[in-house]
DNA sequence: TTGCTTGTTGGACGATCGTATAACAAGTGA
DNA sequence: TCACTTGTTATACGATCGTCCAACAAGCAA
């Protein structure tokens, strides 16, 4: 008689791994409220002392959530830089419109996303991650708009407006799904690129 | 001798309004998650059982002080209107960057809001309030952009393009206060604003 | 002053929270 | 086969959570 494996070891990154992407599903699910040991352990398929193993605190699990995720949204927002090709506004709409696209605009890592924003206040920590997350993404944004013949007296503005835009679609595609598509909201965001580049030319 | 009273009596709708008010400077102070009734009764200086004894628990509280939030934003935008006086165009923009002027710019009123989009997820109730919400601002932002000469074709996705902008600012300026300022804000919302217009005309 | 209404308090209750830790077992090398 | 390492579980602990309710007292009417 065999009984089956009361658990399986895992690989440390990979376990680490897992329990990143369920504490992301529960933030999604639950809110920043609902983000409890239990819950993530739960959520992961684990006991929740394994969570303390890893990670020593639940605010130190949901920290690296953050990381990780603003990590998975650079590399999307990367890729999707190098499919555009060589022209600098081909590129420019690439990384703008990419928010709008799988995988960013997945409905549950917009959710993650604003628990993360309903932590600033409360936890430095995830206030320091934000603004170097939003210094990096409106730098890149500068370095597009620069490329596409901006002069550097209208990059810092036009880089607010671009980023403040995005944030604006993706949130309310977020939390009212049904108002307008990811089609209308790239529609919207290229017509203020061409705004932006048009009176500046 | 005369003891000072244990406490004061106050007229029930007052005394909703105040405990309604901590529970809005907590959400903004700490969070959702921070948001106890033992934290919003010491901020109200009340004790906890009140807050039952008000509004059952402490979930229609929360609900309770995202509509009067809501009141509260639609009253100053309403004012924020009628000051601008009649060009259609003044209306429009002073209904937009009214965002960006006190009292709608108080970091605290943005840090609740943030609090209650984290909330959409996970409570229906939040869910609906915020659809309601939303879908009168864009009706409003509507009708003024109809005002301004804009085509009823256009209104629709001019409309979504402001709010996204509008939330956007909101959300920056609250989450990175020394990123940029109220001034420039108000700025680039009549940049956008221009462009929508001279575009469709 | 006295009695009454009711806003208000403060603690009790069970559930759940985060964290720490001892016991267990899966997988590996000898 | 048999230690041995260590990933993993399960539990214990105090603190705090939301809710409930009996007792108290502020203010008004008589």
């Amino acid at each position: 008689m065999s009984n089956k494996p009361a658990f399986k070891r895992a690989e440390p990154d990979e376990r680490r791994q897992s329990v990143i992407e369920a504490c992301a599903r529960v933030l999604a699910h639950a809110g920043a409220s609902g983000a409890s040991v239990r819950t993530i352990a739960l959520e992961a398929g684990v006991s929740p002392g394994l969570v303390g193993h890893y990670f020593g605190s639940v605010d130190a699990l949901v920290a690296a959530t953050y990381g990780q995720t603003g990590a998975r949204v650079d590399a999307a927002l990367e890729e999707a830089l190098s499919a555009a090709g060589p022209d600098p506004r081909a590129k420019l709409e690439a990384f703008v419109t990419a928010s709008f696209l799988p995988p960013i605009a997945d409905p549950e890592l917009l959710a993650t996303w604003v628990a993360f924003w309903s932590l600033v206040r409360a936890r430095s920590d995830i206030a320091a991650q934000h603004d170097t997350q939003y210094a990096n993404f409106r730098a890149q944004l500068e370095t597009l708009l620069a490329a596409c013949g901006l002069p550097d007296a209208a990059l810092h503005r036009a880089a607010i407006a671009i980023s403040a835009l995005v944030d604006g679609l993706w949130l309310e595609l977020c939390l009212s799904p049904g108002c307008f598509s990811a089609a209308e909201a790239s529609a919207i965001a290229r017509a203020q690129i061409e705004a932006l580049i048009s009176t500046n030319r």
